[in-house]
DNA sequence: TATTGTTATACTCTATAACTATA
DNA sequence: TATAGTTATAGAGTATAACAATA
């Protein structure tokens, strides 16, 4: 049985070799456990969850922004688009300057879901991080904005 | 422009409320960056490489077992497996004592390809952590056992 | 009968190529 | 001509339902 337990990752971590590797690891198994807490009560796809993320993040894009920051094609943020139009999560409109570009913008009710999916999401970690001890929540705090530097990396 | 800034996350972590918050956000956008790392090399899909995984750490595993660990239908796993093993990536064998079951193991070829995958994700991670101060380091040394826990429970 | 895995079939998501409409 | 987006079409990946082989 070769699976790496918690008990290794520790071991991993001491050394500046190990810390790349344990920390992957971890992260990425945290990550896991995070998707699948939110996919196992949301009827929206991952994909449409996360166009209406980044356009909460952005207020209004057009469809070639969105999908260079999904990193799928413009054909394919087409359709997801138009999917999200007809679940009325999105509004389309014309640009006023250039008829060409389409503006997508986020409906009321959209923000309701995303409000929702986040809540749900961050559920099962508060119980999660209401059994640490004050020190490991100390600790997570600490990491917290190195992780999300090193994202920005 | 309400995207979530590297300082608002560390400034939502000093409470206990927005712990929750900013470790999500962080372990996200960090895994994201590290799963893209790797998809941009790799000739083999996402799915492909977390079942080649999942049997690494399991040496030999059934059919069942693997759909059950990678939360697909057995129906998936069988495609999965029979392309992995048209790659000559994985082997199938009858079972000794029940002839239903079908014992998947990797190939040795399937071993190269896992450790050279698993050094490519960690060559962009290793090389942002020598970019930290020692502190910072030794920060993620101690919160990486504890995202791990976190990922167990 | 129950279980393990497969085949048949359909749906979703994605891509490339060819097209329309604006600029 | 070049650009933004759409339509047409095809290829993965997944699911459910029905089936075969074995227990």
């Amino acid at each position: 049985m070769l699976r790496v337990m918690p008990t290794q990752v520790a071991k991993l971590a001491r050394t500046d070799a190990g810390l790349s590797s344990a920390l992957r690891i971890s992260v990425m198994r945290l990550a896991r456990r995070l998707r699948n807490e939110r996919d196992a009560r949301d009827d929206l796809s991952a994909n449409h969850l996360a166009v209406l993320g980044t356009l909460s993040r952005h207020d209004t894009m057009t469809i070639g922004e969105l999908a260079a920051a999904e990193k799928v094609q413009p054909p394919s943020m087409t359709r997801t688009v138009t999917s999200l139009c007809d679940k009325g999560l999105v509004r389309r409109t014309t640009h006023d300057s250039d008829r060409r570009v389409v503006v997508v913008s986020l409906t009321e009710s959209a923000h309701a879901v995303i409000a929702e999916s986040r809540r749900r999401k961050e559920a099962w970690l508060n119980h999660r991080l209401r059994e640490l001890t004050p020190a490991e929540r100390q600790t997570l705090r600490d990491a917290a904005p190195i992780l999300e530097r090193l994202s920005q990396a």
